[in-house]
DNA sequence: GTAAATGCAAAGACTTTGCACGGTC
DNA sequence: GACCGTGCAAAGTCTTTGCATTTAC
């Protein structure tokens, strides 16, 4: 990640590289807040303009991606073709390995057919329920961090 | 809409059955100022609480799902199994009809072998691209609502 | 040296909450 | 009349922005 920031022409700070080393190898889905606290101890002085201004870096490259998946946003370093489960009750996500993010052509004249002109670059799915540990102690739920949905 | 309200035992207000009104037969899913505003002109006194409240309730009533795209939150009316088609550029989203959303064999082996033990309820599909307009007039792109992603 | 990144603080967008009043059933 | 819903304002969460200072190159 850093040898392509560099290329870019961007800056390796010491913050970048303590930011790409936590978030490079974390499949966990991280939001910005569990990112800065994980930098903290590090950093102390840290703010949170720089752990967005790196994500978003990072994503214009396309090193990372934004999930949107209700509160937060959560930042994604997979960039091999994935989809998602997401737990209802806590709100973990789960990468779940896709051969391709292209559109196959019934998909895209179902589109075609619902919003004609649009031209779909590439499909997300995303598989709600709930993961093994909140299914196990469905006797009483307790929500971590995702809501409703 | 009102009248699974009342069956619940919630009570018809003259703005709920505005908000019905305005809300029900709208594919363009709206957020939750838009619909704010749409009331604006009847209910000048009106407050956001109101409209969450009552967005709130129907999501309950498995009338209204909510849709988190990035940015603020959309709400949708269509209770028929669908999936979203959403421009990149300006964030429009489109209702895409499908069969089912119920989870088939392979994706669930699928999230099965990503995340052993999640149990997959129901699966969402976005289609990630431009609508027409905006393909259109892609010479100067002007977001209008959505953003990145 | 120069342009870019950081840190800080404030503002901004979106949503939720608490409580007194008012309206529905 | 009881209880739910409304309106209002404040607080809360998440993210962005402006600007002076610092730092990588």
């Amino acid at each position: 990640m850093l040898a392509t920031l560099r290329k870019r022409g961007l800056r390796i700070t010491p913050q970048r590289i303590a930011l790409v080393e936590a978030f490079a190898s974390d499949s966990s889905h991280p939001t910005a807040q569990e990112l800065f606290e994980r930098l903290r101890p590090a950093f102390p002085s840290m703010s949170f303009a720089t752990v967005y201004n790196t994500l978003d870096a990072l994503a214009q490259a396309g090193l990372s991606s934004t999930l949107h998946l209700g509160g937060a946003a959560r930042f994604d370093p997979n960039t091999t073709p994935h989809h998602h489960a997401v737990c209802d009750a806590c709100g973990a996500a789960f990468d779940v390995p896709a051969h391709s993010l292209a559109p196959n052509d019934s998909s895209a004249s179902r589109v075609h057919k619902a919003a004609p002109g649009f031209v779909v670059r590439r499909v997300e799915q995303t598989y709600r329920g709930m993961c093994a540990s909140c299914h196990s102690k469905k006797t009483k739920q307790s929500p971590q961090r995702g809501k409703e949905n």
